[in-house]
DNA sequence: ACGATGATGAAC
DNA sequence: TTCATCATCGTA
């Protein structure tokens, strides 16, 4: 038999597509960092989807600012922002540059919780608006495993109450874990 | 159930 | 310049 199929970083056109394809796409994939005692990171299995200025619950719904201009880019780039005044969200801008979408990574290998796996990881503020890729230290590959789509929950996101009918989209991608 | 903790955007 | 709010988490 051959070898497993080797490691693919994801490339920018993996993301340049809606933020909802992207995101069930994201998991089982790998997201990794690189660090001073090397290369860590883990498995995605829980996202979720903001998408566009017309999702409530996406901070681009307040329109271009400061803070969203990284997400009013091109795909491909993380959008990082402090939470709650301690917790980094790790985001990946999707879809079409001008229509600000993104991924929000909320669950990676044992790290449960989108502010323990950036608190794990070390991301932060220095990351944001970067490209994910091998030199900028933070990245996402492929490594070859296949996600049923049985295997995929989809739920209301988390914490956003606030968004009125928006709050109860379908939005959170949950792998279910396997035996 | 609640406090830590600071950036953000809007109001004044 | 002040204010309410916030895509969370650990402790109680």
């Amino acid at each position: 038999m051959a070898h497993p199929q080797t490691s693919c970083v994801l490339p920018s056109a993996f993301f340049e597509r809606p933020v909802l394809t992207v995101a069930q796409e994201l998991l089982g994939k790998h997201l990794l960092k690189q660090t001073l005692e090397g290369i860590r990171g883990g498995m995605i299995t829980e996202v979720e989807a903001y998408d566009g200025v017309q999702d409530k619950a996406c901070h681009a719904h307040k329109g271009l600012t400061p803070r969203t201009r990284v997400m009013f880019g091109p795909a491909g780039h993380w959008y990082v922002y402090l939470c709650y005044g301690m917790y980094w969200m790790l985001n990946i801008v999707t879809g079409e540059e001008g229509y600000p979408a993104a991924v929000l990574i909320r669950g990676v290998g044992d790290w449960n919780g989108p502010g323990k796996l950036t608190r794990a990881l070390h991301i932060d503020r220095k990351l944001n608006g970067a490209v994910a890729t091998v030199q900028s230290g933070l990245w996402i590959e492929d490594r070859g495993t296949i996600i049923p789509p049985s295997h995929i929950k989809r739920t209301p996101r988390i914490g956003v109450a606030y968004a009125k009918e928006w709050a109860e989209k379908p939005y959170r991608f949950v792998l279910m874990s396997q035996e």
